[in-house]
DNA sequence: CAGTATCCTCGAGGATACTG
DNA sequence: CAGTATCCTCGAGGATACTG
């Protein structure tokens, strides 16, 4: 990184953060260790080299380390400590900043996977679950979050489980990133019908006890009350 | 600026306050108002260019604005709420990141600059008083701080103002950087020597009372606590 | 004082293919 | 799965001189 020459904290830490991708990287680091793949695949357009690179740095700094388990990465004491810096920097956007998703922005595959690593671990459903997301609009397509509870994992095709076990959430995916920032919730977005819910009653009950959706969601809710 | 193309408020944050030089601006617009000439001295190496490129970015996104005098520019509402983000972020790199200053960090000026600018309002002479720094070491220099009642104005001339409203500090860059960072005390530097105070008794009494230092020394004090 | 205009270089990082 | 290696481009931004 290219350094400022001010011996400055806030110089420090723009020098230490302020590379391309290391502040998002730094966030998904946050919900524990994860993989290179698994890095890779939440942020859409970084090339493997730059988060190779980028982790290095990460790790040279040591602020991130190998787990005890030794596959993946995971924030040291003095980068779990960043939490506080990510949650005020996204706190301030969501309150000034965010608005409408734009079209560039409405990355479903992104969504889900974002939406499956905000689960409520002690509402799953302690039978196998499946949510299907079929999104309509310009390029329609599939996704399916199968729930147990361990947490989620997302296929791109169907699992092929007991059809009893599914519930289908149809929408926009423009509709999906409302509710999921906050913008909205789920249901304004039924009863408006950008949103649809089908399958077991039993299930669709269930679901909107299963997600926590995004933590900035209550700052941009306070905001939109402003 | 790049974006990321990710509907996120860490993202979005970055995008706005992530390019290079951004947030120095912004946190020495956190003082008040500052003129063009007056940013670009305290930032070492920016172009005025890149400096000019992003004050304007930044009152393009509605953070930065004109006074109502007309002349330099201030934070809007959105931006002064950029006080939490860069006081996070300097806590948190003052507690984890922040060593002692490398050689290349020992600028005088900018030392001076700073000192000049966390001054206690209440505390300072009401009849004008000099502190002329002189630096000893490899690149030895001088500089004069004028207080008064209303502030502090640096000279790199001596102003030539009567002789009994002098006060002498002198030590290398080093150590007045340390004390300014809260990694020691003037007190502490004075009892080993580092730094010397010289000049009219009163004044050499009155002197510490009229600096503030860093804001972020309390935090590199507790962590040196820790 | 407060910028704008121009030139030029270097390195950041995206794309891609490859390895253990 | 978890990276490394190579290539190539483009634009960020430093240096400098100039203007009102």
């Amino acid at each position: 990184m290219k350094t400022y020459g001010e011996y400055c904290p806030v110089a420090k830490a723009a020098e230490v953060l302020g590379d391309r991708w290391t502040l998002l990287i730094v966030r998904d680091m946050l919900f524990g260790p994860i993989g290179f793949n698994e890095l890779a695949r939440g942020l859409p357009g970084i090339s493997r080299g730059v988060l190779s690179a980028r982790i290095r740095h990460l790790q040279r700094l040591g602020l991130v380390e190998r787990p005890d388990s030794g596959v993946g990465y995971q924030l040291s004491g003095p980068g779990r400590h960043l939490t506080d810096v990510v949650r005020v920097l996204g706190d301030w956007a969501a309150r000034w900043i965010i608005d409408d998703p734009t079209q560039a922005e409405l990355d479903p595959d992104l969504l889900v996977l974002w939406i499956s690593r905000h689960l409520a671990a002690d509402q799953l459903p302690t039978q196998k679950a499946v949510v299907a997301f079929e999104r309509s609009g310009p390029r329609p397509g599939r996704l399916w979050l199968v729930l147990d509870p361990g947490g989620g994992s997302i296929c791109h095709e169907d699992p092929g489980l007991d059809p009893a076990r599914y519930v289908y959430l149809r929408g926009q995916t423009a509709a999906l990133y409302r509710v999921y920032m906050g913008r909205s919730s789920l249901a304004d977005e039924r009863s408006t019908g950008q949103v649809q819910l089908s399958g077991t009653p039993a299930l669709i009950h269930a679901l909107p006890t299963w997600f926590t959706w995004s933590n900035f969601a209550p700052t941009v809710r306070a905001a939109a009350a402003a």
